[in-house]
DNA sequence: TGTACATCAGTGAACGCGCGTTCACTGATGTAC
DNA sequence: TGTACATCAGTGAACGCGCGTTCACTGATGTAC
């Protein structure tokens, strides 16, 4: 049943991160604990600690992880400012909203990652800082540095909107609440508005 | 030493929810144990359940209360358009970023409170209008529903901007980020930018 | 090719601990006579 | 005014359970001769 080698063990810790991201994003870092964890991997509690120094290890690593999945997912986008307004439009929409253990990890756990300790909240701002690099340069390819401020504002502000979207108990409101997201956002990023 | 009487009984209720707001905005909803929270208003665990069908129940009580702090707060401000701006100025600020115990229970628990059962979202919900709402009153005091989701949305902008200047671990960052987060806000709102 | 041994990914039980919740009890306060 | 009783806020131990972490062990795989 349990195979051999390094290739294999390599195999194994990304099916616990990927799982695990799934697992974070929906139930919390507090609300996810290792034995489910591993679980949800097919494995037990006990083989965790062959692949993690500890559980704050794996948070840390499985952050890392969603956040150049993100990134990778950007290169799928039309290039350019164009790419910009599908990508808002899309994380500012309902179904992003309703399903968190498939969207965004800034979404799902920032407050918590706030919460953690110093090596990991490291370990996300360097992968923040990647993402929005990338579209830093879409926004200003001669000089993508110029933008990296901005763009970190408009990604705090697309979380807060989603999050406070997920927290409202009022489905029209929430999405009326994702449409002002959007105008938003395309304001902070000169884009032209629309309709 | 136990006094008695119903007055007493609702002033310790009434510091209990003091002291977990405060608890609960430091170390989250998942990082809070019944008996410490119990412990910081002066009490055994054994009270909790005289004053609380359940700790969601507090939670959904204390989130109430601490909006209500927020919205009672807005009284102090100067009134109208030019009160909005120390507001937000104030909100974010580095001093509000750096301890979360005194501030915004949005900013602290905005996302494990998106993973509360309904009852508890809407309890936030109707709290939150009404906060939202006494703003949009100084935004179009001749219309203030006309505001409510503009409103909102600056509010989402602000929770989420202050939630990724914790993260953040680098310090200069997370400030540069603040005072993006002052300017996208005055855009939202329509406000005149200086500087 | 066959056999003995080394490697090591994963198991599963156990560690001490804190979780949310329940409940029999304490003892100070208020009330009735 | 004094005494007996009712009220009830709060105590503290206990419930079953899951937490993060450790570790002796299993058994399939790879290697040496």
């Amino acid at each position: 049943m349990v195979r051999y080698g390094k290739e294999h063990k390599l195999e194994t810790r990304q099916r616990i991160i990927d799982t695990a991201g799934r697992r974070l994003k929906r139930d919390g870092i507090d609300g996810s604990g290792v034995a489910t964890l591993m679980k949800d991997a097919g494995l037990t509690n006990g083989a965790f600690y062959a692949h993690f120094a500890s559980k704050e290890d794996l948070v840390a690593t499985v952050v890392v992880d969603q956040l150049r999945d993100q990134c990778e997912r950007l290169a799928a986008v039309e290039p350019g400012r164009e790419g910009l307004e599908q990508l808002v439009r899309a994380y500012l929409s309902p179904e992003h909203r309703d399903s968190p253990e498939e969207g965004c990890p800034s979404a799902a756990l920032l407050d918590e990652i706030g919460r953690c300790e110093e090596p990991t909240r490291r370990a996300y701002t360097d992968s923040v800082l990647a993402f929005i690099d990338d579209i830093a340069a879409r926004l200003a390819p001669h000089d993508p540095p110029s933008a990296r401020v901005k763009t970190l504002g408009v990604y705090a502000l697309m979380v807060g909107t989603l999050q406070l979207s997920r927290a409202i108990a009022d489905r029209q409101l929430s999405d009326d609440l994702l449409e002002q997201g959007i105008r938003n956002a395309f304001a902070a990023l000169g884009l032209p508005q629309r309709g």
